[in-house]
DNA sequence: ATCGAGACTGACCGTCCGGTCAGTAACGAG
DNA sequence: CTCGTTACTGACCGGACGGTCAGTCTCGAT
């Protein structure tokens, strides 16, 4: 079997854009100009054809929202999955989540960014929210828990301290850019040292 | 000098929609469908009048959303020329200002919303993340000062800080509702404590 | 009753947008 | 070379959208 230089399977006829290439470049646009600011044929200048050929890739400009919606979310959904998120005190696997929900954000950047910004327009965004509440409830849970077991502060509501961490960590797709000098690691450890151990030195 | 119930100066002539109450339903809308996704007709319904009524008022839609951004970032400039934001402890300003900024998070909620979703797709986008900047800038100034007082632990980049503290703030647009049950003062306790003492019992 | 002022209607315009389709170009395999 | 396969073009369609305009309606004031 012959392959290409990127590992993927030779292809016959003409050779041209995948749609994984096609998705990347939509992404970034749609979170440059904002998906319904953005027009087939903006998108189609940037990959350097016509909107038709667009169209012979992928059936709708919404499919397409709908694969990048859906990279997101598993990769999101992974992280419940990991031992260290279901095994072990709850403060713990809070913690892991955290970590790791912020390792997917800098993996998954443009993904997760056009995730945390749908507004439920079309079937495919509400189904979209609908995985993002899934994925809050998970992490509620865990809150609850650590304060169950007297990790987490009392004098704070479960449902709001699990927000306030999941706002904090998605606000970093508004400023965070990969190899900006910052790794994901370094990231994580602020994140987790400000909001598990607080910002001031004295009271 | 007469005057109707609100307190407003009586108008001559027909009585309808003030550029007020029709901004008040124009960013509901905005804020529910997003700004590019609205039509003029769909705004139009939502008032109970014709499309053309709207431009009686308002020269375009873009000026709509001009005079929604201005109100938020008015309000929010406003805490930045507060007594208690200008003197003191740097961290003790940092925290009146965090404070104050979720006063006006949850006082002018839909603005402040549509505010912080803007992504620059024209030249009043372009000049609204501007001021947003300006006011960024204010705080991390804060940050670092405090730093420099030794009242903020150092191993953390004020940069990051200031994001990581506002992207926190930000972040309750997308679930703080005022009225159910959870007053702004009570949630500007719960967001100070977990910033800036740490969510965790122990260590 | 009249009049001026402000609020609003309904028909219309040019443009852009998502999507379609019949045909064509560029490849690998034989 | 031929043939099947895949990628793409260019012209087109119907509908929606932002915005315009000439006229109409409904008030308060006099």
């Amino acid at each position: 079997m012959t392959a290409t230089q990127n590992g993927a399977p030779a292809r016959r006829g003409r050779p041209g854009h995948s749609v994984e290439s096609l998705l990347g470049v939509a992404v970034a646009v749609f979170n440059e100009r904002g998906y319904e600011a953005t027009s087939m044929d903006e998108l189609a200048v940037r990959l350097g054809v016509t909107k038709s050929a667009i169209y012979h890739h992928v059936p709708s400009k919404v499919e397409l929202l709908r694969l990048a919606l859906d990279r997101a979310l598993d990769a999101l959904f992974a992280v419940t999955e990991h031992p260290a998120a279901t095994a072990g005190r709850a403060i713990d696997r809070l913690e892991h989540v955290v970590r790791a929900s912020i390792g997917v954000l800098a993996a998954e950047l443009p993904y997760v960014t056009l995730l945390l910004r749908v507004r439920g327009n079309s079937e495919v965004e509400r189904s979209a929210l609908q995985r993002r509440r899934e994925f809050d409830r998970f992490v509620t849970a865990l809150v609850r828990a650590a304060e169950h077991e007297g990790d987490v502060r009392p004098d704070v509501d479960p449902a709001v301290t699990s927000r306030l961490l999941f706002g904090t960590v998605n606000s970093l797709t508004e400023w965070y850019r990969p190899g900006g000098g910052l790794s994901a690691d370094d990231l994580a450890d602020s994140v987790v040292t400000v909001l598990f151990t607080g910002l001031r030195t004295r009271s």
